[in-house]
DNA sequence: TCTGGGGTCCTAGGACCC
DNA sequence: TCTGGGGTCCTAGGACCC
């Protein structure tokens, strides 16, 4: 059996659990930039949000009226309860999987004890050691545990999925579109067959049309659906891609303010790249402008570099993002977001060098020890000088609570 | 005034190999 | 009249996830 864990709106939850007045009362967080609402607490929701990014200025008025509590987003403060989670959920597995900041599968395998009782156990742990609600749904595939997840949200708490006959009842009353892996065009697609519900989807017997129309992943959710296991667990794995975007809280069209978000951009990218032990071989820049203010789509580029070798080197990857700045740059343009994406990553004990090369070229040691004073001392107490002092293009955030888990000057008081 | 960010997997088609 | 067969790798685009 596979048990999944998702915690209850995550990221209100991590905000009320340092905010106990807010509790009761809906929550929402917003977007980078305090653009958009990105996550709202169960009252929340019941008042009628929960569209995922409707911008934060429509709302005003609603947030008054209901007296809703509006933090900005507080990444770091959600990374570190989500190890807590995380930590916690080891305890009850020989195989976890992380699937996201908030959720995790189990491997239940050859445990002996009561499924439902095992997951209130775990419900109640978690709640106790960090705060934080979750719902646990078991069954015997992970599609299946996602469903029963789902509806222990509304209910329980907990839902274990045994009996073939509850299953199905549950199937019929569950929207296709709903389902891990369906999204919105695949159950359009569905729809001229007839399958509106899981249980549509589980029963049809044309597996070649399902296969045909949903491609293989489709087939194997209608596998899952049918308790025939085709998603393993996963182990974690090193990112394939590292991207670093934002919106910028105004238009820009000042080149070297640009200049300075993107090594910006590339100096935070190069450090998850090298957290994970790995190598690049390729960098792309984009510049967007504002859908809602200034679309030129022929101002929308993508630019690419290609190396001959791969590095880490935050300061190469710096030069070559301003070098395809100056390709696609446009004066006239005003641009609203930008980003820097390395792709062709690779290990870095199987990085080759160039044929002609001799040495190492980077500037390893430099970054050695810059990584380490940014680990001891806080992110960015050293940086290159490219990624500028005033920063004309940072984020907005008016509403973001304090690094109360992993700042010593920001602990929470209590009185 | 003001509209998010970061990923993965699959497939078809092109280029290339012997 | 008529011109092989089998395979790999890469890429772009679509769909999906949280």
């Amino acid at each position: 059996m596979i048990a999944l864990v998702d915690c209850n709106s995550f990221y209100c939850s991590c905000e009320r659990v340092f905010a106990p007045s807010t509790r009761g009362r809906p929550v929402i967080v917003l977007s980078n930039n305090d653009g958009c609402a990105i996550a709202f607490s169960r009252e929340a929701k019941a008042i009628g949000l929960g569209q995922m990014c409707d911008p934060y200025f429509k709302l005003k008025d609603t947030i008054k009226e209901h007296n809703i509590a509006v933090f900005s987003s507080n990444y770091t403060l959600y990374d570190d309860m989500s190890k807590r989670v995380m930590n916690l959920l080891q305890n009850y597995t020989h195989e976890l999987e992380v699937y996201s900041v908030d959720e995790a599968f189990l491997n239940l395998e050859g445990h002996q004890e009561n499924y439902l009782k095992l997951g209130h156990k775990i419900k109640s742990d978690i709640l106790r050691s960090t705060g934080i609600p979750v719902g646990v749904g078991i069954a015997s595939t992970k599609v299946l545990a996602k469903v029963a997840n789902r509806i222990a949200k509304n209910q329980s708490g907990v839902i274990v999925f045994e009996n073939e006959k509850e299953i199905d009842q549950a199937l019929k009353n569950f929207p296709v579109k709903d389902l891990w892996g369906i999204g919105s065009k695949s159950a359009r697609k569905l729809l001229p067959l007839g399958i509106r519900t899981a249980w549509d989807l589980k029963k049809y017997n044309n597996e070649k049309i399902i296969q045909n129309i949903l491609t293989k992943k489709g087939r194997q959710i209608q596998d899952e659906l049918r308790g025939i296991s085709c998603l393993e667990m996963e182990e974690v794995s090193n990112k394939e891609n590292i991207a670093i975007t934002r919106s910028f809280s105004k238009l820009i069209s000042n080149k070297n303010d640009l200049k300075e978000a993107l090594a910006s951009f590339a100096t935070k990218a190069c450090e998850k790249l090298r957290a994970q032990e790995s190598t690049c071989f390729e960098v792309s820049i984009f510049l967007q402008t504002s859908f809602f203010q200034n679309y030129s789509p022929e101002h929308n580029l993508f630019a690419t570099h290609r190396f001959n070798q791969s590095s880490q080197d935050t300061f190469k990857i710096i030069q070559t993002a301003h070098q395809l700045l100056e390709k696609i740059f446009h004066a006239d343009a005003g641009y609203k977001k930008a980003g820097v994406i390395l792709n062709g990553i690779r290990d870095q004990e199987i990085s080759q060098l160039n044929f002609f090369q001799t040495e190492t070229p980077d500037n390893d040691k430099l970054i050695n020890v810059m990584d380490k004073i940014n680990a001891r001392f806080g992110p960015q107490t050293v940086k290159s000088a490219a990624c500028g002092l005033n920063q004309e293009w940072k984020l907005i955030a008016q509403h973001k609570s304090k690094r109360f888990t992993t700042s010593w000057d920001e602990l929470p008081l209590v009185y």
